[in-house]
DNA sequence: GCAAGCCGCTTGCAATTGCAAGCACTTGCG
DNA sequence: CGCAAGTGCTTGCAATTGCAAGCGGCTTGC
């Protein structure tokens, strides 16, 4: 699990800010958190807590996770990790239903695969 | 949000270190926090970081997100939902790939809703 | 000119977090 | 018996978190 870097942290805070045009003030009256302290939040003088940060992103209208990962709690999901871990885990499915959706998820993959190396074959023609 | 429930969390924590038959020093060690923090952890008496949650996960041998979820720093992704989102987020698919997967999820979850709907029609002529 | 409002930031402080040192107890061994 | 090793917990403390009070600077309207 990474470090926090509360610097990249703030950073990214103040640009969300920043992009919504709303001052400190209002964001942290949005949010339900003091001025200063977010103030310095921005400025990575702070490593605020994950219910802080949930604050802070219901504030700017953003997920809570998106700061959670940039904070370094939460680890990103890789999009295909992601589809077999939520397949395999769904309640609702079948045994036999989840076999199936996995097996088709790796037939694309394995299509995507194809179409790379193809696409690498073709390149190599070209250097 | 849901706010922190300290002393659920605790009871969560000691009942996985206990069915991993291990000491409080034990998992401490393991986890790398103190033992009498993680005994206070455990008796709710304090509200422990994400990153030491992450840790006392990782030596439980658990995700850490399952104990963001109980210490309500996160939500649990409900079964449906997260493959719907896992899939639409993935760009390792194409859209053609992307529009397949997602009409057999639904296919299936029809398939599904009829038999629950067929298992209902029977309790009811048995009743 | 002044007052009022906004801006982001400084500073001191109370509460909280996480740890180190150590306690009392139990168990197994010589 | 005494000792060593293990057990979970108590306590005091340093560092950190998040806030309230307030600063200086700027803009606007009278």
């Amino acid at each position: 699990m990474a470090k926090i870097d509360a610097a990249k942290l703030g950073e990214y805070i103040r640009e969300q800010r920043m992009a919504a045009e709303i001052s400190v003030r209002q964001l942290a009256r949005t949010a339900g958190v003091s001025n200063p302290y977010l103030s310095q939040v921005e400025r990575g003088l702070r490593r605020p807590s994950a219910e802080i940060l949930a604050r802070i992103a219901a504030g700017l209208r953003i997920s809570a996770e998106t700061l959670y990962v940039r904070a370094g709690i939460l680890e990103e999901r890789e999009g295909d990790r992601a589809v077999l871990l939520a397949i395999s885990e769904d309640p609702t499915l079948t045994d036999r239903q989840r076999r199936a959706l996995l097996e088709i998820y790796a037939a694309f993959q394995t299509e995507n695969s194809a179409q790379q190396a193809e696409s690498h074959t073709e390149e190599e023609h070209l250097a």
